[in-house]
RNA sequence: GGGCGAGUGGCGGAAUUGGCAGACGCGCCGGACUUAGGAUCCGGUGGGCUAUGCCCGUGGGAGUUCGAGUCUCCCCUCGCCCACCA
């Protein structure tokens, strides 16, 4: 054999890379002729470059959208960068670099690796959000969301996270914990926007059911976060004092139980009744003490219960039986009502307090034919049972009596029916520079006024001081904050705080239909035909941040008549987060790059990895690739060594993509030797190639010999498999089949006859259509590589452009089968024989063959169970 | 505490959804070609045994079934989400 010219995937990938981009093979067009598909990733943040965890989301987009396209479909593939936030600012302040210098240098790294991994990206329809191009309507949303009172400003408690100097919404406190640096959140009293998300609770909730094709723990942790819950609001009148306590309850049916009522420490009332009682400085000590526990302190497990009475005393609506007001640390301001009725007979936590407090407990659900001592119980009783001690609805079902305690008390006008959601609004208030300045300005005078829509958009001055002290750093630029109010146009300041950036990226997707338009954010013709997105795949991290808020943002504007659909993302795909080992150094107080540490073996075969700077032995941990734990693995190095398309294969092959992955690089080879097998394969029987391949095998086909059907047969069945395989994102099982094809297709070849002869001529036809085909069913996943042979083949354009190839069933279809047989359940034999061979004969000569001889000799056949296609299992005894 | 998901060779992972467990690949072992092999090709590779065959084997235990990695129940381990939410 020939020696072939080496797989040389640089030049390759070079050389299509290039022609891809001058033929502008990737441009999307609006056609309504043509059926639209709408693929998206989420797009990155640019705070340095591309790592495993990117590659893998762009890679499946990218053999997705240009499978699709390949279908016929009308693509549209686009790619952006969430390019304002922290990171940015951060790095200007540690490097003396404007963030705007940093961030185009970023998006310049990152945009280098895009075209290295030779992804169909069209560029045409990049977008920044960090351009006043695109914020200034984040500006004019906006407008039209206070137009509409759903965005408002007012004080209020607010996270806050003393390192980044920020506030941040309930979604990115992390169970006090800030999601960024993961500083303890504190809270502070602010004057702040808002967006009011919680007037969309019970849609964003409801239409969680239309979403058929989002992965199921994505619904339900959104179900969680908006956490609805329905009960019964009512008040008790406080004794002789004139004011009212209102509380929400689940539990309507312990109504009866209840022996106290408890405020939170923030609850109005509080200050009032601390005020009117004897022990006013006991008290106020006792509130300031559960106050000052952080967030953290407070939500972290088995926080003792602490509380105070207040000196006053409640009626019951009910009973008009006076119960105790209480003070204590377990009831939060920010759900319900602030104030809750205490059931301890039948909540643990009220139990506990009644406990440590010495309250009554007061039995009113008794479980079914069992007794409970309130003095004795040490858990409360939670589950349905019998009524008792509650008036007219003692005896009655408890599940029933919730009903009809919540009818009677609405009949009789003491309490009615409500929902309460645990979802708060958003906060959007970010005093950071490296955001969409907030288009509000202040005149003593008129007081909030919004900045006309001619006006947008305000500009982020270029030039400020950012040191990440003493807040928001626009008030510090005077030419920016003092203004003319636009109403008035007496002077006025302008608001200094910028937008989370979370508002960029809840309509990009929009944008991306339409990303040059400067007379509107979008045109509706493009949004009307592009949107909804089909495909959306991104990482679960933003199940409840990123794709709730832009749930939201896009039923406002349905509200508004600026888009028809209601949800944004027809079908969602979290990949799983691809992990690597990080090495952080404790007398270092710093993580290490792998390059700085030094592996040794211990006698035990284990190993120690040490620090390269102090030699201390380093924690090893299992982390998602991030910047901050310096256990980044780029594209680039697999690209230098092997070429894209061997890491395009890689990258997929690891796994089942929604699971994560450790990153391993041990098994790369086999997909750079799967590669160089093929490029070999078809270059040395370039000259076995007929390229009228088809019409040819009209005149074989009713003359192929086995070998030769059997190699259509595996084509055919692969190309099947493949085809179903991408559509379930079997990614990884989809390149094993491609990589079984090339096993047979290489052993076929090599062992065909001369070509001179008639058979060795239809070899050469079948050999033809397996290297043609499978040129179109790899390029979704190789596409360098694949256009290349296809041009080596004497074609022309790249596969790109090609239709999908549809399985010949006929071909594919098996002609004998293997059919198992068993004895009491274990293989004994097999049998050979023709597809479609009747039960009965399969019955006759698994009972005959060799192999199940000895076990059934002498015993008793009881059944013989046969399923046709699959197995013969003889039961005896 | 509640909810969801997972556990398969030395490793990553397959398994038509109840029908041959371990596809494909890595690694390892042996061979061929070679001055050489870290290139390529061929063969082998779950464990055990009295070895052309038989037994065991998908975190552990029970169950349903002719038949269970797959279904049911209990338990163990790990991961994620929510969590003093009234």
């Amino acid at each position: 054999m020939s020696s072939a010219e080496k797989y040389d995937f640089k030049a390759i990938e070079r050389k299509w890379q290039r022609r891809w981009s001058e033929w502008g093979l990737f441009r999307a067009v609006e056609d309504p002729s043509r059926p639209k598909f709408y693929y998206l990733d989420m797009f990155p943040y640019p705070s340095g470059e591309l790592h495993m965890g990117h590659m893998r989301n762009y890679i499946i987009g990218d053999v997705i959208a240009r499978y699709k396209h390949m279908l016929g479909y009308n693509v549209l593939h686009p790619m952006g960068y969430d390019a304002f936030g922290l990171p940015a600012e951060n790095a200007a302040i540690q490097h003396g670099m404007h963030p705007r210098v940093w961030t185009e240098q970023c998006i310049q790294r990152m945009r280098r690796q895009f075209d290295m991994l030779g992804i169909s990206f069209d560029w045409e329809r990049e977008i920044r959000t960090c351009a006043p191009e695109y914020y200034r309507w984040n500006q004019w949303f906006f407008l039209k969301f206070y137009e509409r009172g759903l965005a408002y400003r007012r004080p209020a408690p607010v996270n806050w996270c003393p390192t980044c100097e920020t506030t941040l919404a309930d979604e990115e406190a992390e169970r006090g914990y800030c999601w960024r640096c993961s500083t303890p959140v504190e809270k502070r009293w602010l004057e702040q926007w808002f967006l009011r998300i919680t007037a969309y609770a019970e849609r964003l909730l409801r239409d969680l059911d239309l979403l058929e094709h989002w992965p199921e723990r994505v619904k339900v942790m959104q179900r969680n976060w908006i956490g609805r819950s329905e009960g019964v609001e009512f008040d008790f009148e406080l004794d002789g004092i004139g004011e009212k306590v209102r509380v929400f309850t689940t539990r309507i049916d312990t109504v009866y139980g209840v022996t106290f009522i408890v405020l939170a420490p923030e609850h109005p009332l509080v200050p009032k009744l601390i005020e009117r009682s004897p022990r006013r400085s006991e008290l106020h000590a006792a509130v300031q003490r559960m106050l000052s526990r952080s967030i953290e302190e407070r939500s972290s497990e088995e926080v003792e219960k602490e509380g105070a009475f207040l000196d006053a005393y409640a009626i019951h609506p009910l009973t008009k039986e006076p119960v105790p007001v209480w003070v204590a640390n377990y009831v939060l301001m920010e759900y319900g009502t602030g104030a809750i009725m205490a059931v301890p007979a039948h909540d643990q936590r009220d139990l506990e307090f009644a406990r440590k407090y010495g309250l009554d407990v007061r039995v009113v659900i008794k479980p079914p034919g069992a007794e409970l001592d309130p003095k004795q119980m040490e858990r409360a009783y939670v589950e349905p049972g019998v009524m008792v001690n509650s008036a007219q609805f003692s005896g009655m079902d408890s599940e029933r009596a919730k009903e009809a305690i919540a009818d009677y008390m609405e009949q009789i006008g003491v309490g009615r029916r409500s929902v309460q959601y645990r979802l708060r609004d958003w906060l959007i208030s970010r005093q950071r520079y490296w955001g969409t300045p907030i288009p509000i300005v202040y005149c003593d005078g008129c007081g909030i006024v919004p900045v006309p829509e001619e006006q947008l958009p305000v500009l982020l001055p270029p030039d400020v001081k950012i040191t990440g002290k003493g807040g928001s750093p626009l008030s510090q630029v005077p030419e920016f904050v003092n203004t003319r109010c636009p109403r008035c146009n007496a002077s006025a300041k302008r608001e200094t705080d910028t937008m989370a950036t979370f508002v960029d990226s809840s309509w990009y997707f929009l944008r991306f239909c339409d990303p040059h338009n400067d007379e509107a954010p979008f045109s509706s013709e493009a949004v009307d035909y592009w949107m909804p997105v089909d495909q959306y795949v991104g990482g679960i991290e933003h199940a409840v941040l990123h794709l709730l808020y832009a749930r939201f943002f896009t039923k406002v504007l349905y509200d508004m008549g600026l888009v028809k659909t209601s949800e944004p993302f027809t079908r969602l795909f979290t990949q799983g987060m691809i992990y690597h080992e990080s090495y952080y150094c404790r007398r270092c107080r710093t993580y290490r790059r792998p390059e700085e540490v030094k592996a040794e073996r211990t006698d035990e075969g284990g190993r120690v990895v040490r620090c390269g700077v102090c030699e201390d032995e380093v924690e090893i941990g299992m982390d998602k690739m991030s910047k901050s734990k310096l256990n980044i693995v780029t594209p680039d190095y697999v690209c230098e060594q092997y070429g894209a398309d061997t890491g395009r294969l890689f990258i997929l092959f690891i796994g089942p993509p929604e699971q994560d992955a450790e990153w391993n690089p041990q098994g790369i080879e086999g997909v750079y030797r799967f590669l160089n097998r093929l490029w070999r394969l078809v270059n040395e029987h370039l000259s076995d190639y007929i390229p009228d391949w088809r019409d040819r095998l009209g005149e074989f086909k009713p003359s192929l010999d086995g070998a030769q059907r059997g190699l259509r047969r595996k084509l055919h069945q692969t190309i099947k498999k493949v085809t179903d395989d991408i559509e379930g994102f079997g990614f990884n099982t989809a390149i094993a089949a491609l990589m079984e094809l090339l096993n047979e297709v290489q052993s076929f070849a090599s062992s065909m006859r001369p070509k001179g002869e008639p058979e060795g001529f239809a070899d050469r036809v079948v050999l033809s259509e397996a290297m043609e085909l499978m040129q179109v069913v790899l390029h979704p996943f190789a596409p360098h590589i694949t256009d290349e042979l296809w041009e080596r083949l004497g074609k022309v354009g790249s596969v790109y452009q090609q239709r999908w190839c549809e399985a010949d069933e006929e071909a594919a279809r098996e002609e004998v089968q293997v059919i198992v047989v068993q004895v009491n359940g274990k293989v004994r034999d097999r049998l050979t024989v023709p597809v479609g061979t009747p039960e009965d004969e399969l019955r006759k000569l698994a009972l005959n063959c060799k192999g199940v001889q000895a076990h059934i000799a002498g015993r008793k056949i009881e059944r013989v169970i046969v399923v046709p296609n699959r197995l013969v299992n003889i039961v005896v005894r």
